[in-house]
DNA sequence: TCTATTGTAGATCTCTAATATCCATTATAG
DNA sequence: CTATAATGGATATTAGAGATCTACAATAGA
């Protein structure tokens, strides 16, 4: 299990955009150079982040992108969910029959069995989550400058 | 990104040998049957539980398995390094001569960059691996039973 | 208005890892 | 011995990530 090299370039490519100056586009290309990525490929990315409102994008001519909103708003969280998707870090194997009527099962408040592991799991990724949460792309930049 | 089934198995297929008798031997057979899995696949997994020294198996007629320790000393954590892997959950895309020169990446201790990101993804990884060496197969089996 | 530039969307291809199965071999209880 | 049961190797199969290409739409500037 691991986190996919597309969340890795858009937090970067974030990142990149929040030090440019304010108002100013980054085309695709600069961005691309930069990461060491291919254009086509990273152009697929920040449309996705684009479709959920973290970035503006102007096509055209000296078009480009630019964050939609300030670098404190932008979590580490709400990236990842773009690009990962948001189904939890584990899924039990259920409506497998055998869970019904199973140890590894408890019945909860609606009466609808829950898988124990599940539970686990769930709390684990909600730890996470919340440090994810916290950290946004300007707290990057901040914890950076103090080089 | 996602936890694999195998881990899922492992887990279930762990809580359910502890639940057995001690010092009697659970086959394949009774154990898929009870997961819903087919016994070959199922086989692998309890392979790697055994030559990491969480699971004893016994070979020969009336053979099978069973655990290695008792259940508080196996981890969530544990299990799923050795089904999922120990690479960590993010990987910054290093070596890439960018980054040597870069804005998100800063001199460690010992003079070397490191990657802000990576940083972020790492503190991420901390926290959920902290819950998931807390919960036990033990600590699973009690939250069970208060049903 | 024309043209060069730039992002968008769809199709498609490759490659890897997870999932899954089969079989020959080894070990052991009875 | 024989039936049973785990092991390890080989080998599909599948799904998703990674990656590229092209036709198209939008826009700035000449």
């Amino acid at each position: 299990m691991q986190f996919s090299k597309s969340t890795g370039y858009a937090l970067h490519a974030l990142i990149h955009l929040a030090l440019s100056e304010r108002g100013h586009n980054i085309g695709i290309k600069p961005l691309a150079t930069s990461l060491g990525v291919s254009e086509s490929y990273l152009s697929k990315i920040m449309s996705k982040l684009r479709q959920d409102g973290i970035v503006r994008a102007v096509t055209g001519a000296s078009g480009g992108y630019e964050l939609a909103r300030s670098a404190d708003q932008i979590t580490f969280l709400e990236v990842i969910h773009v690009i990962e998707g948001r189904q939890q870090l584990f899924e039990c194997l259920n409506g497998n029959a055998h869970l019904q009527k199973e140890f590894s099962a408890i019945a909860d408040l609606s009466g609808r069995k829950e898988c124990l592991v599940q539970k686990v799991m769930n709390g684990a990724e909600l730890q996470m989550q919340q440090y994810l949460q916290a950290n946004t792309i300007q707290s990057v930049i901040d914890s950076g400058s103090i080089e």
